[in-house]
DNA sequence: TAGGCCATCTGGTCCT
DNA sequence: AGGACCAGATGGCCTA
């Protein structure tokens, strides 16, 4: 009946925003557009009907009073069908985030709250942004002496530039690296309770180094109830609020006063 | 049963 | 004027 109410699951607000349908999010899409065919004639009638009395004129002329009343009607129902397709959109927007979080997705888990999807995505961002600082560093360390790495291969042609790693010690953050890397899409499933098997299962010394401190993660709350429903990655940087580094810089503090 | 989370409606404001 | 965005209100569902 309503015009608008059509074209509810079709059009995206955020022409950018490219949603996957394969992907199996819980209430994204599929589930959604079932959700659309189901309730979409209903929605817009009782939504008409629960508010504003519905003027049935039964077939006669219709006065000026009720074809305003009508005509303000549909412009409501207009309204409301696009603010719900709008929360819609930006709930299909926050599927395609969960879907790239490190968390455990299945029928299995619970879905990530909206506010807790969103404090994650900033823990998850921040640790990343260090974690490239730091590999920054580290190849500025390793590869920084252009020259000496020339001189070294000069007195020894056995070691190249492109095989430094076997004749160094790995440093902790390559380490990690090489664990993230060596985790398989299987490996991407949750295993362990945070903190400490999560600690358990990080090497040591990459743990340290990405700045994950455990004493202090046992004294930090858990105001968004992450670890009932987060778990972690083997060998992966935890971004969950429990696995926070330490407040060392002031986009970290940031982050704690944003935490409540 | 209380509290958390969510969807929806609604009115207001701002922008094009 | 119409649409997007926002925030408050409300009611339903689920879990501890």
């Amino acid at each position: 009946m309503d015009s608008d109410s059509g074209s509810i699951c079709s059009r995206s607000s955020s022409p950018d925003l490219v949603v996957d349908d394969s992907a199996g999010s819980f209430f994204s899409n599929k589930m959604f557009q079932t959700y659309c065919q189901e309730n979409r004639a209903d929605d817009d009638e009782e939504a008409g009907r629960g508010r504003t009395e519905r003027c049935s004129g039964g077939g006669k002329t219709k006065s000026r009073s009720e074809v305003n009343n009508n005509e303000g009607q549909d412009l409501r129902l207009k309204v409301n069908s696009r603010e719900r397709k709008r929360m819609h959109d930006l709930n299909q927007a926050m599927d395609s985030l969960r879907e790239v979080m490190p968390y455990a997705q299945g029928p299995s888990v619970r879905k990530l709250s909206k506010i807790s999807t969103l404090m994650l995505a900033r823990n998850y961002i921040l640790m990343l942004s260090s974690s490239l600082e730091e590999m920054k560093k580290l190849v500025g360390d390793i590869y920084g002496g252009g020259a000496a790495i020339q001189s070294r291969t000069a007195a020894h042609p056995a070691i190249t530039p492109a095989a430094p790693a076997a004749h160094l010690p790995l440093h902790p953050l390559a380490q990690s690296l090489h664990s993230l890397v060596a985790s398989t899409p299987s490996g991407l499933q949750h295993h362990a309770p945070c903190p400490a098997a999560a600690q358990a299962l990080h090497s040591p010394p990459s743990a340290a180094f990405l700045g994950f401190h455990a004493s202090v993660q046992g004294l930090l709350k858990d105001p968004l109830h992450l670890a009932s429903t987060y778990r972690h990655f083997p060998g992966m940087p935890c971004p969950c609020s429990l696995c926070q580094p330490l407040p060392t810089t002031t986009s970290t503090l940031h982050s704690l006063s944003m935490i409540k």
